[in-house]
DNA sequence: TAGATTGTTAATCGATTAACAATC
DNA sequence: TAGATTGTTAATCGATTAACAATC
């Protein structure tokens, strides 16, 4: 493998690894961050691989290696600074920013998110709703004004909305995804059972609680076999 | 690699596949049961790899490579038939049984699921509702009576629950799913970002829309590399 | 210093994909 | 039959883990 230079001289916000970081990597960073959190809360100044490792499940090598993609974050001999590496972690991933949210769709579940208070602790603020139901433009929800959907293009750019929440019914989620990545967003957390296509550069992310449970059953099912637990976070 | 024996003739609920599957296959078969599902509905009778891959955004290999996990499925030069893979497919998930769930914690997150349409088309059945707040108890959400949690392991036999979904605050995450363990519930869907440890032979899965937007802030927050799209479903 | 733990390389493991004989 | 597509093997790719020199 030839030689990775890392740019991590670069001025702050405008410089990646050079060389791809593994998703699967990145999509294991968010829980370092809440273990170190926790950790940081109990008091814990100081952790290493091994005790993190057993904290999330993995082996205390993932971790190392995982860490390795990004720079060099503890001392030989003394392990990491929680406080420091949860700084560094939170750094990467852009969680030192507050972010913007639209959610469209305000029905049932669209309300149920828009007031769930646990998005804004983490710097994610639910900034703005659409719906395409004339009925529901111009009410309250969580404390936003919902707006039409023609509006999304306009209020996307002022409010610098760069994350969208969909919770419309099934039949109109490609549709309102379209509208999104017209819209130049960037990142879809998608609450509905379809699987929206979305041109390169666009993330979507699904919150499918029936999908979780119907490949749980698969081990219930054949209740014979002894199987090992296993745990998935998603 | 020795010669694998299937034993897909002996009584049906009672044989798994002689050899371990992957963890990751018995993942994406769910997603190809909707998609079956929506082929179905849309009239289509056959269908084939090729297809199937297109609408899964996986490649026909990988569909025919887990297909094969479980048996023969299809006819050469003809594909597949709607009908007969998707039936299959759901009795090897075990989605031809009907599957009694309790929920835990009946606050704002689990009065939003227990009113949640979305389980019951899909065979779970919400049975019971539980709470430790004295104030909740006897209450009706989503038309279940709220029973206390002393009713746990008396309800769960009763009712013959197989599978719980915990929505409780984090701080007892822990402690409700090592009561549900100790009902002998093997299968937990966890609403709550804490990671819970379980004994082998126990599944969680877990619901965390705040991990799924934390992995998504990193490549919004390094713009200057164009990624590729990615989609996730969890 | 001695002991501990990192960062990194190399080995292993497992999953995905390509290719093609079998066969509908 | 000719064409198409499966089921399966082998090749490739990528991720995880073990091991250890570097070093705090």
């Amino acid at each position: 493998m030839a030689i990775i230079s890392r740019d991590f001289d670069a001025p702050p916000g405008t410089s990646a690894p050079t060389l791809e970081v593994p998703e699967v990597v990145i999509d294991r960073l968010p829980q370092y961050v809440r273990t170190l959190t926790q950790l940081l809360e109990e008091g814990v100044e100081v952790t290493n691989s091994q005790q993190l490792g057993a904290q999330l499940q993995v082996t205390p090598a993932q971790i190392r290696k995982d860490l390795s993609y990004f720079g060099r974050f503890g001392k030989q001999g003394r392990g990491y600074r929680v406080r420091h590496l949860l700084s560094e972690l939170k750094q990467i991933l852009g969680l030192d920013a507050e972010w913007n949210v639209a959610v469209i769709g305000v029905g049932r579940l669209g309300n149920a998110i828009l007031n769930y208070p646990g998005f804004n602790p983490d710097g994610f603020h639910l900034v703005a709703a659409f719906d395409n139901n004339p009925g529901n433009v111009g009410t309250e929800v969580g404390g936003i004004s919902v707006q039409p959907m023609t509006a999304l293009a306009n209020t996307v750019a002022d409010r610098d909305i760069t994350i969208a929440i969909v919770a419309v019914p099934s039949a109109h989620t490609q549709s309102v995804v379209d509208q999104l990545v017209a819209c130049g967003v960037r990142a879809i957390l998608n609450y509905t059972p379809i699987n929206a296509q979305v041109p390169d550069g666009v993330r979507v992310r699904s919150i499918d609680p029936v999908l979780a449970l119907q490949s749980m059953t698969y081990y219930l099912a054949y209740q014979g076999h002894p199987t090992n637990g296993h745990q998935t976070t998603g």
